[in-house]
Parts: C-alpha cells; sequence; structure tokens
DNA sequence: GTCTATAATAGGATAGAC
DNA sequence: GTCTATCCTATTATAGAC
C-alpha cells in the first residue's frame, strides 16, 4: 500500500473511532486493530496520536474556512448568503461526518501550535458570518436583533447536523436543504 | 467536613474539570488536587470516577425530565409550551452550566447501567418534546414541517446555549428569554 | 477523613529484526 | 512497512497507618 493511502486510511479510521468513543477514549492500539495491524507501525506514517487529531481538525476546518470566504465576497444579499452557508454545513455533514464531529467534540485536545490556528479559523469563520448577519440588518434584510445570539442560534444548530443526520438518512438533501433553511431563517428574515 | 457536603463539593469540582478538559482527560490527581486533597481520599466520598460522572448527568437529566414533564401536563397552547421549555433550558444553563455542559459531551462514557438509564430519559424527553410539536401541528398553531427537524433545530441550540452563554454574561435573562424564544419560535409558528 | 505506599493495568512511543 | 519486545509514564483503585 502506498505511503499516502494508508495515512489517508489512518485519518479516516481515526475519525471514526473519535467520534464515536471520543479521542481521550481511543488508544493507538484500538485505531491500529481496527486497520488490522499493531500499534507501532502506525508510527510509520503519523508521527504521533495528536498529529492524527490535528489532521482531522485543521484539513475539516479548512473546508468550512474555504467555503465561507467564497461566500462572502460573492455580489449576494446577505439572505442568500447565509442560505449558501447552510448549504455548505450540509454538504459538509453528508461529506465527512465523522471529520465534523470531531471538529466538535474534540478540538480542545489539539496542543498548544494546533489548537492556536483551529481558533484562528474558528474566530474568522465566526467574525465573517457576523459580518454577513449585521449587513443583512443594516440594509433591513434581517430583522434587527442581538446578532450574537443570531449568530449562536444558527451555528449551533448546524454544527451538530452531524448528530441528527445518521438518523434521518431517509430525507431527501434537497427537502433538508430546503426545510431547515425556511427553519432557520424565517425567524430572522423581515416580512 | 460533613461527608455529604464534600461529596458534593466533589461532583461540582468534577463538573467543572469534565467541562474544561473532557471526562477522559480529567485524572482523579486532578480532581483531588483541586480540592486539596489526595486522589486516595476521594473514595471515602464516591466509590469510583464513573459515580462521579452519573451524579452529575443523571441529576441533570432528572432536572430536565422533570421540567418536559410538568409543562406536557399543563392546559397550554403547545406554543407556549415551547417557550416554557425554552425558559427551563435557558434557566438550567444559567443555574448548573458545568452540569449541563458534561450531559451535553460525556454521556458516552457513563458504562452500561448508568448509560441506559440516561438514555431513557433523553428518549422520553425527546418523544414528549415531539408529542407537543405534533400536536400543535394538529392544531396549526406550528406550520406544518418535518416535526423532526423541527425537534432537532430546536434542542440543538438549547442543548448548546451553555457554550454561548458564558460570553455574554451581560445580556439580560428577560432579554435573552423574549430574544431567544422570537428567533427559535417566529420560523415555526403560523403567522 | 486524610495520608503514604503500592498494586494492577493501560497508554504513547521507540528500537531493531525481518 | 510491519512485526515483537520493551520503556516509561500515567491511570484507577485498594490497604492499612494515623
Amino acid at each position: 500500500m502506498k505511503n499516502n493511502d494508508r495515512k489517508e486510511q489512518i485519518v479516516k479510521t481515526a475519525a471514526q473511532l473519535f467520534r464515536e468513543k471520543g479521542y481521550n477514549a481511543v488508544s493507538m492500539r484500538d485505531l491500529a486493530k481496527d486497520l488490522g495491524i499493531k500499534a507501532a507501525s502506525l508510527y510509520n506514517h503519523i508521527s504521533s496520536k495528536e498529529a492524527i487529531l490535528a489532521e482531522v481538525i485543521l484539513s475539516t476546518a479548512r473546508d468550512f474556512t474555504e467555503h465561507i470566504d467564497n461566500t462572502f465576497l460573492e455580489e449576494k444579499s446577505s439572505v442568500k448568503k447565509l442560505e449558501e452557508i447552510i448549504e455548505s454545513h450540509i454538504d459538509l455533514t453528508i461529506e465527512k461526518a465523522n471529520f465534523v464531529a470531531c471538529l466538535n467534540n474534540d478540538w480542545m485536545h489539539l496542543e498548544e501550535k494546533n489548537l492556536n490556528d483551529y481558533i484562528k479559523m474558528r474566530n474568522h469563520y465566526e467574525s465573517t458570518l457576523r459580518k454577513i448577519i449585521i449587513k443583512g440588518m443594516n440594509l433591513h434584510e434581517i430583522e434587527p436583533q442581538n446578532p450574537e445570539l443570531i449568530l449562536f442560534s444558527l451555528l449551533s444548530t448546524l454544527r451538530t447536523l452531524y448528530l441528527w443526520y445518521p438518523k434521518n438518512k431517509h430525507i431527501e438533501k434537497s427537502v433538508l436543504s430546503k426545510e431547515l433553511k425556511n427553519n432557520l431563517l424565517k425567524g430572522i428574515i423581515t416580512i
């Protein structure tokens, strides 16, 4: 097996285990067992357990960052931008649920430098979303409310979609997208 | 110090540490250190680390269960009941944020029997809330949508309020309550 | 009720053979 | 690239002195 395939496989399997049991409850022996190798062999592909976590979380954080940066720059209404953001969360949740779950649950187990990078990206994400909300408010597209509360109620739902989706896989993505937008936006959009 | 005071103090301190670092990242030495005693002394008050977690989580789950059971039995509209449920989440989050955080993050580290009890209570909670939503839908108080999605988008926000509140303590509870109800319900209530 | 000492186990990581 | 063997440390929990 080529080195990079193996590494990818390790990271992917780790994401699944971390999601199920939490980072600290998964041992390198557990991970190796799931891959059908011995724990020592893992270190030919990765430098440490934390490096795996960093790969899982930071790659996913970069995905989210890229999406919102693109959306931010578009020439569209704020409401349309919020809809695109909702869609990007649905897409990423469906595409890599275990990675998104890890990002949500285990970021605090990153060490120094990786933790810093993650927090920077998260702050950037929230601040970009905040700008979109406030601009929408100024242009009377969005109800004048506490923007922090809107930011929170939106993100809290989008960030935990990974908990809900597996139990409701039967729902069409297009239906989910439409209903979730309705659900989250109708409360904050001027009629 | 009386035995029960000490036990309460242990559970409360544990909840704070679990919230900050996650159950598995907190050692009995860490916990003892915060209490100014040695790890071995903890076992005069509690039987195991997991028993502390169970106390934290199950007591909080019982609080939530009691609240929703009371609300369910009242002679009020479904929307009024949802407002009461939102309020109970705000109250419990403010009152015992660390406990609520643990319940959300560390329930999967409960063992056999306690895990079972927790999941039973959670299922009961969700099924009661589901009934309220569906009744409201039948009475045309709530927009006809996928009830599972409404259930999820409500709960996802209410359950993670503990993440948001500490950063926004300056907001008046009455304002938070009013704006959050607006935010969460206006999207699902018939105009 | 708290201490010291220690048992028993599990964890991350490395060395070196193949 | 994977293995066995092993190091070193950390962990939960108990025994028994004070």
